[in-house]
DNA sequence: TCCAAACCCTTGGATGTCCTAGTATATTGC
DNA sequence: GCAATATACTAGGACATCCAAGGGTTTGGA
């Protein structure tokens, strides 16, 4: 890791960005390079965590996914789909998945099109342990206060809604 | 763009991460996750505007803090500290952009290790042409509420004053 | 019934990020 | 003053993401 700066960069950008005669947008510039940044953070330490299982965020997380599914198995479009990345990210992500034995391909029964990624038993304990030391090493100790998950919940709930990503209005808060 | 899906996958996987027994790691875990997801719509925007410009997000940036540094110029090292990526992140963008001819490598003056990177006038005008475009038809639209926008740019502040990004306490709202 | 349109997955290519290692230059300490 | 250590940049490799294009399978309307 870096040493840290004499000052945040990000607040030094929305100054400029003040000076320049873009006062208007200079909040939201920050705010998104905020955001950026906050990511590669938190993909960083992810990542950290996973290594040592041979995983990677994209990998892990199509793990996750197939081990809530009702029978660890679920066509590779619809994992694409629910993963929300392009269709080729998830083809790369089982090929590596496959290789190390934590996934199978298989004929959907009926559409010829479709292929089935399916969990394998090894696949099944190694998403249990991977979801263990994350949830250990990092969702425990985000570094956000209680009230700003909350905040950033809502904040990015509406946000992908409005972004075309789902339809329902569901709010976890009322349950 | 992929079609909306019924339902919000980030709060299915919350419901999933309690119903496992993982209930206080939840909330951080969908928040986080929500960062995610939020970065990758963000910067397929940033890079949609930009493309025309033949343009992506990483050269933008460096191309954005050099128009906005003294001389226009800046070591490699510094560029790199202050946009906050690896030194081969930027020795790639650098390549690219002087192949576009929007900056140039010159050897430091008193540094023989050390290598500056110029912008050039079509640089500087690229420069302010991407970032009145990503003004007018990014963070002008955000989709985010002014209040909104402050608290993502405090709580994330804060996030990465204590991640090690920086030392200050600058604030800018007490301006 | 049958062919065009739609859908699914994969291959190949462009970019970006990081890490590791190697080369060159500066700085430090004995 | 010189060797050891630190610093700066780059080359090469592993991965991830997306886009464009191609081949196989289904579906749907004439």
């Amino acid at each position: 890791m870096a040493n840290p700066l004499p000052r945040d960069p990000i607040a030094d950008a929305q100054r400029n960005w003040e000076r320049s005669g873009w006062g208007n947008t200079a909040a939201p510039m920050a705010a998104i390079t905020a955001i950026m940044r906050t990511q590669q953070i938190l993909l960083a330490r992810i990542e950290n965590v996973l290594k040592p299982f041979g995983l990677t965020f994209a990998r892990y997380e199509l793990l996750a996914l197939l081990s809530f599914a009702r029978t660890g198995a679920l066509p590779m479009n619809k994992a694409s789909a629910l993963l929300q990345v392009h269709p080729t990210s998830v083809t790369n992500a089982v090929d590596r998945l496959e290789k190390s034995g934590l996934v199978v391909r298989s004929p959907h029964p009926t559409d010829g099109r479709t292929t089935l990624v399916e969990l394998t038993t090894e696949g099944r304990t190694m998403a249990k342990r991977a979801t263990a030391a994350l949830n250990n090493e990092v969702f425990s100790q985000s570094g956000f206060a209680d009230d700003d998950v909350e905040h950033l919940i809502r904040i990015f709930g509406s946000f992908r809604r409005r972004a075309g990503d789902f339809n329902d209005v569901d709010d976890l808060s009322t349950r």
